[in-house]
DNA sequence: CCGCATCCGGGGCGATACTG
DNA sequence: CAGTATCGCCCCGGATGCGG
């Protein structure tokens, strides 16, 4: 994209981010950390395949992004995110927690539904809340699919499918699912509206409320 | 801007402030409060009118902004944020904090430089530090001109010019002002840098400091 | 099949001109 | 001052091709 050509922060962060797709690579690329050609695809869909392998190469010569050759059983490139990428983490919180009220009860027709979704909300927001040896896993499943989330103190990380152990899982609507986790509805009104929780509850309502607080209450 | 289709809060959410300029409007709208087009135009140099017009009505019908017709000495519309639009200085926040240390140490030859684009810097991070009954009035004087920034702990006003009493300036290229602001330099270092500071410097460190752990010394 | 590169139509963007 | 109208151009999106 043509650059602003203003001596201002956030012009200058546009220049760089401000691309169509640009931040949702970013959050594919923080969702499931280092990742293949093929998986950037299926989590982006709608894009042309000419745009992502044009985006891959700006997002690295803008320092956002890094690929190496995987070894040996994979053996095609890989994609992750330099430290100043990962540093996007904010933009993308912030974009989340403004978008989430504007979220439809549903998803429409032609709405494309993956669970990595809420769950990288899950991730962005929950794990600041926690104690300093708390690990809590998550599990997730929607419309979309099922995926388990890992929190720990210092970050997260998300797996797709859900054959393991979790300490919660939350089944249901994105909506609902992101209602909790974002404290817009209570355990309680989710549970009343439909979605399904099994594990500890209780856990939950901590995690989330303990979050609201770490963060300054704001959203 | 085409829609992502896409059944996620951070698809969504730029869906609505993704397409270019989009922020950028919002920026000064955030940094001056109820603004005309003509004021919009020039704090946006690069911007073709018809864009601006066009993305003035589509933010209005996104619920960003609304316009109204000014009393009586002014006469001509007026466009200001609405709640909503105003919910997106965490977006801003998070952009700026990210794009600061990518900012080099003087405009290139064809960037434009007015001095609110770091006032709304200081605004965004530094009023959160203030205790309850705090009001600070920030004189900032760059190459672009001057402006006066008046904190409380529940906003800010940024106007242009700065022929009032306030009780610190800051005079200096951006750059060690952002960098002092943003807690990246001590008072010193900026000082040694050639930047200058009339007044209270130990309340400006105070309040650099302050911001800092109030917001969780992100960044 | 995976990882792109190429081609092509349509629309958003940018500059200028023009009007009430 | 506050926009509207017009017109290239380039970016985006969809399809296709092609080597490993």
């Amino acid at each position: 994209m043509k650059s602003y050509n203003q001596y201002c922060t956030v012009a200058r962060a546009l220049d760089v981010v401000g691309d169509r797709w640009v931040l949702l690579i970013v959050r594919e690329l923080l969702t499931f950390g280092p990742s293949r050609y093929s998986d950037l695809k299926r989590g982006l869909p709608g894009i042309a395949t000419n745009l992502l392998a044009e985006r891959l190469k700006t997002m690295e010569s803008d320092g956002l992004i890094e690929h190496r050759v995987a070894p040996a059983p994979v053996g095609s490139p890989v994609y992750e995110l330099t430290d100043r990428g990962r540093a996007l983490d904010d933009v993308l919180s912030a974009l989340t927690r403004w978008g989430l009220p504007t979220m439809p009860s549903g998803p429409s027709a032609n709405d494309a539904v993956q669970p990595q979704w809420t769950a990288l909300f899950a991730g962005l927001t929950l794990h600041e809340g926690l104690a300093p040896d708390q690990r809590i896993t998550l599990g997730i499943r929607t419309d979309g699919g099922a995926v388990r989330v890992a929190l720990d103190p210092d970050g997260f990380a998300i797996e797709r499918g859900l054959d393991d152990e979790v300490d919660v899982t939350l089944a249901g609507p994105d909506q609902l699912v992101g209602g909790v986790l974002a404290g817009l509805l209570t355990v309680r009104e989710a549970k009343d509206l439909g979605l399904e929780i099994n594990g500890g509850t209780a856990l939950l309502a901590d995690l989330v409320t303990s979050a609201r607080t770490k963060v300054g209450d704001r959203g």
